[in-house]
DNA sequence: GCAAAAGTGTTTTCAATACACCCATGG
DNA sequence: CCATGGGTGTATTGAAAACACTTTTGC
């Protein structure tokens, strides 16, 4: 087996939550060259003192302020741009964070022009990052059909209408309310918290959260 | 952004085919150290000079016998045996191969021991082979239910029976024979190809094949 | 003519769909 | 009391499931 070439690598990392039923990802604007002011995925440079894991929960608590959430490697990408003597391959991966983590995180921390972006509106970015990001949604439609992944999105204190607006973005169509609600309640994995969201206008809808133990379906 | 360190890439492949309805990936025995004698997935040192894909299509050429396969660059993993002074990234791949271009393959060609294993029951593998290859077949299991994937592996000539079993495997449980076929040929995907199948004992079965224009479905 | 595997139809059951009115809150 | 969005029930339709006998081939 041949080795004989040294690549750099760089991790690519794609945070995920949703708001309001909308699966966000997490972009910062780049200050400097290359790709000044543009909007890039969070990614650092990997080094032998670290693993995968490692870097990246570093990236997130650098760029979210938050600990502990779930990360997924995800695929490896090649830089067409740089130079041949200084070849870069791209690790990509997936964290996904639930929303009430996002809500309490420690904006204090964060010293980087962060923020939010709906997945079906992303502003054009930095490197390969549309290759990457498009790649990851595409695979997050598929994966996010499954109860288990579901859950790490919506942990608890959330509503039907979010959640079906949520699955409405993952489907790509529009769901009828009550069909909807008799179908998530007839796969008996999430209950009543008690509390009502006091978010909006009109009626406060009721809160829900996931049971503990939740078998692994497919939703669709 | 600190890239200060220099990996050697290593390119991981998984080549998928099926046969008798049964999810078959390629893996070749070691003839040399490190786990002499042991089954491994092929593989081999990327270099400057050569694209994911190509090094892959050059792998693939060399293993199976076969030009212009479907691949599909996949997950990245980190080495956890290397030294520290030699780190190596593992960047996986997955072929799929229709059983008839297998079936036809330059077989003379091939220098090596290779063997096409059921997914169910493969041997202890090199490296950290079975961590890749169980990856692997997670995946497979969640894309293969998807018309365009499965197309790949079902070009022509291929018996309802033999799909059936395919999809027991997927579906991790057994279909009932006339419900089957009534939802195949419901979602007016395949068509007879007018022959029939020369295989085993009892009644001959009819030969189908994917129509020109098969539209993105979930079969399940 | 017998063993082996493929092909075929009908009934039942359950889930998906379609659809309209009332309820709780804020202003 | 009105605007806003949330919650609820029923009838229909269509797909999935359950189920047993006949057909074609090789030997």
């Amino acid at each position: 087996m041949n080795l004989a070439d040294n690549f750099k690598i760089k991790m690519i990392l794609g945070t995920f939550t949703v708001d309001k039923g909308k699966l966000k990802v997490l972009l910062y604007k780049k200050t400097g060259e290359p790709y000044k002011n543009y909007w890039s995925l969070p990614n650092t440079g990997l080094s032998y003192d670290v693993s995968f894991e490692v870097a990246v929960k570093k990236m997130i608590d650098e760029y979210v302020g938050i600990e502990g959430i779930y990360t997924e490697t995800f695929r490896a990408f090649e830089d067409k741009e740089t130079a041949l003597d200084d070849k870069i391959v791209h690790v990509s991966t997936i964290g996904i964070i639930d929303s009430a983590s996002v809500y309490y995180k420690r904006v204090e921390e964060i010293n980087k022009e962060v923020e939010w972006f709906d997945v079906d509106i992303f502003p054009k970015l930095a490197y390969n990052g549309e290759e990457v990001l498009i790649s990851m949604i595409d695979y997050l439609k598929m994966k996010l059909k499954q109860t288990e992944m579901i859950k790490l999105l919506f942990p608890s204190d959330f509503t039907l209408p979010e959640m079906q607006t949520f699955c409405e973005t993952i489907l790509g169509k529009s769901l009828d309310r009550r069909n909807f609600r008799k179908k998530i309640m007839s796969l008996n994995i999430i209950e009543e918290t008690g509390d009502k969201s006091l978010e909006g206008t009109g009626r406060p809808a009721k809160l829900y959260k996931f049971k503990e133990d939740v078998k692994e379906i497919n939703l669709f």
